[in-house]
RNA sequence: GCCUGGGUAGCUCAGUCGGCAGAGCAGCGCAUUCGUAAUGCGCAGGUCGUGGGUUCGAGUCCCACCUCAGGCUCCA
């Protein structure tokens, strides 16, 4: 028989040859390497049999294919692990997830596992691995799994769900596609561990190695709240040692840059015990940042036609009733204050009732449409107390809330330009790689009706394709009262944040009755859309720090310019340079002689001051600064000091994002 | 809310068997006046997350709560 390669060569095999014959035939180094093959972009076992025609290829470990063989394969030995140290356990489904796997268990007892456990199973894992045992493949009908893993409920539930055709395909089992009883997949690696598994797999232990397991955890058996709670080991593996270890370097680097850790080193934000989880103060320096943040903002939404509103932070509860948040987002709302006449007050958690009111507030004409109002709208909502997490989850946020009121007509129009909108504004603060997500109708959990959810669920994909942007479905993730779309930025290292969310809104108008005279003279019931492009100021705000590892844009920077004297009878001059930055409305602070220059530079470096500037005899002498630039290696001496004033006031006005403000400059301390 | 692990000086952390509360950095004082990432000496700083309990004696053992981290679930 003949296969094809990737080449496009072709490749004569005896009949019944297998993928491992074929890495083989090819050379021995590549069957040496090789943990699976591709037969017409399958992945496959090596030991699976070649058929003729198809097209072939060796993965080897150093490929993203190899590298989920390879981490499904060690998840594999872990559990084999986990049962040779627990007799008894049951286990249930071990993925294979970016950069590594996890397997859940029920340990016998209740008993759970500690950190000190991971060393045991570890070690445990590396003696299977020494004894190199094979992987070998079963299939086996139904009946015969069921008997196979007796005494393992969730093998057991997992065979049902996939022998029944359950539409929940998981990753734990395969179906045969073919005619006949159903079958299961197993893989046995010793007469004493058989697991339930699609496959495939490295042909034998021998070829893992390279792993660490990194945390216990908790998880609910798939994920439903309601049923028993497994035990959850997380781990890493990798084609090699190198591998490995540079991606334990990336996990620093990504600790390194946590918004939560830099905000207490750059002494930005905290969240004090007193106030209550979730809620945070801004110190001075985070106050800057976020003023010139919201500032910004501000001004952009002002040329693109808002107005500007205000609204309390609490209200009447009859206000969320007619809006339907307490019949829908009761559970993320703080409970009422009950005051005297009975009245139940509540924490607004959406600034959108409040807005309606002000569009209600006077009979609306199609000449007053689109009306675009914006507000700065603190919320408060109740998170569970296990999911609040520095900046980016929060008790107490404030949005960069509007809401649009258009005709049904000016919709999708309306939500284009928004969209260039967005796309923009965030560009100016530094992120540029988006994709899009739209989010559908949730079942079950919705107000409206299907013709509706329709008509809006497209104008936000045509709008959103008219982009070219990646665009990922989220089915059923919407809101209960409108589809969405949200913005999603890739920052400097690859991670994606969700940021902007665009969410159209037929029903709130129709709950309050709103209207506008039309050019017809008669009633028209307006379309709302819900926007906040940051998300939240604080989330936004954790992001930029994240995305710039504290270096953040001299624009955004607390501190722009330090003068650094070299003598103290460099002072008045150094106050002299320091004038001149001020006068340019720049952020610009001196620290005298007391300490040794090298010691001030290093504050001023630890503290990501984009320009530091040194001032000594010579450049009292000429008239010059000495010009230190965060992430460059060398100062500049002798610059005049209206060049650079003049150079710090340009990075300033074009809000440059790079080189000194950069993710270029971000990997400096 | 649930699971695992934490909370000791402003920060990072040590504290053995239950027996006088420790270090580095930061801060303050004095000296030092220096050309590009840590000058020296000294001083001060703590209700060991909170509240109960066991004990002659608790940072250490037990219980409850608060809070943080990593997950689950959820979400801007």
């Amino acid at each position: 028989m003949k296969v094809r390669l990737p080449d496009g060569s072709k490749k004569e095999l005896p009949d019944g040859a297998t993928a491992a014959d074929l890495a083989a035939a090819i050379g021995p180094r590549l069957a040496a390497a090789a943990v699976a093959a591709t037969s017409d972009g399958r992945v496959v076992d090596l030991s699976a049999r070649l058929t003729d025609g198809a097209s072939v290829a060796v993965v080897t470990p150093d490929s993203e294919a190899g590298r989920d063989v390879l981490r499904h394969s060690t998840a594999h030995v872990m559990a084999q692990a986990v049962l040779r140290l627990w007799p008894g356990a049951h286990f249930a489904i071990g993925p294979v997830i970016a950069d590594g796997f996890y397997y859940d268990f029920e340990l016998p007892g209740g008993a759970r596992f500690t950190d000190e456990d991971l060393g045991r199973v570890e070690a445990a894992m590396r003696e299977i691995i020494a004894e190199d045992q094979p992987f070998v493949r079963h299939e086996l009908t139904a009946d015969e799994g069921l008997a196979l893993f007796a005494d393992q409920p969730f093998k057991r539930e997992i065979i049902q769900a996939v022998t029944e055709g359950a539409s929940e395909v998981d990753a734990a089992a395969d179906v045969d596609g073919t005619e006949g009883p159903p079958l299961v997949s197993t893989y046995e690696n010793s007469p004493a561990f058989t697991d339930l598994c699609r496959g495939p797999h490295v042909p034998s232990t021998g070829k893992l190695g390279h792993f660490k397991l990194m945390r216990v955890a908790g998880a609910y058996w798939r994920g439903d709240e309601k049923r028993p709670q497994l035990q959850r080991i997380y781990g890493t593996a990798w084609e090699s040692e190198v591998a490995l270890e540079q991606y334990l370097v990336r996990l620093d680097e990504a600790e390194r840059r946590d918004h939560r850790r830099l905000g207490a080193e750059l002494d930005l934000f905290s969240f004090p015990d007193e106030i209550g989880s979730g809620l945070a103060v801004f110190h001075p320096k985070g106050g800057i940042v976020r003023m010139e943040m919201e500032d910004y903002a501000r001004k952009r939404h002002l040329a693109a036609g808002y107005q500007f509103v205000y609204s309390p932070h609490i209200t009447k509860g009859s206000l969320f009733e007619e809006s339907g948040h307490l019949e829908w987002f009761a559970d993320g709302m703080y409970p009422p204050m009950e005051l005297d006449g009975g009245t139940s007050y509540y924490l607004k958690p959406m600034n959108c009732p409040f807005h309606i009111l002000v569009y209600r507030s006077s009979q609306r004409s199609y000449r007053d449409l689109p009306m675009r109002l914006f507000e700065f709208g603190s919320v408060y909502r109740y998170e569970k107390s296990g999911v609040v997490h520095g900046l980016t989850r929060v008790r107490g946020m404030t949005q960069d809330d509007a809401h649009i009121f258009c005709g049904r007509e000016q919709m999708e129009g309306e939500l284009d330009s928004l969209l260039t909108f967005v796309l923009g504004l965030l560009g100016d603060y530094g992120l540029d790689d988006f994709w899009l997500e739209l989010s559908t109708k949730p079942e079950g959990k919705a107000v409206g009706t299907d013709a509706e959810w329709t008509e809006a669920t497209t104008a936000l994909r045509r709008v959103a394709q008219g982009r070219g942007l990646e665009l990922a479905m989220d089915e059923g993730g919407g809101a209960f009262y409108g589809p969405k779309i949200s913005v999603q930025a890739r920052d400097a290292i690859g991670r994606s944040w969700q940021l902007s969310t665009i969410q159209v809104d037929f029903q709130l108008p129709q709950r309050f009755g709103l209207e506008y005279n039309g050019a017809d003279n008669a009633k028209h019931r307006p379309v709302m859309i819900h926007r906040a492009l940051f998300g939240s100021v604080e989330r936004f705000f954790g992001v930029l720090l994240e995305h710039y590892a504290g270096n953040m844009p001299t624009w955004l920077s607390p501190e722009q310019v330090r003068v650094l004297p070299v003598r103290d009878d460099h002072l008045a001059y150094a106050e002299h340079a320091l004038e001149r930055f001020v006068a340019q409305g720049l952020r610009a602070g001196v620290e005298d002689a007391a300490e040794p220059l090298g010691t001030r530079i290093r504050k001023a470096k630890l503290e990501k001051i984009p320009y530091v500037l040194v001032v000594g005899d010579q450049d009292v002498e000429a008239g010059t600064v000495g010009v230190n630039r965060r992430g460059e290696d060398r100062p500049t001496r002798g610059v005049p000091l209206e060049e650079a004033v003049e150079a710090v006031r340009r990075d300033v006005q074009g809000r440059w994002t790079s080189p000194t403000g950069g993710p270029d400059a971000a990997g400096m301390a």
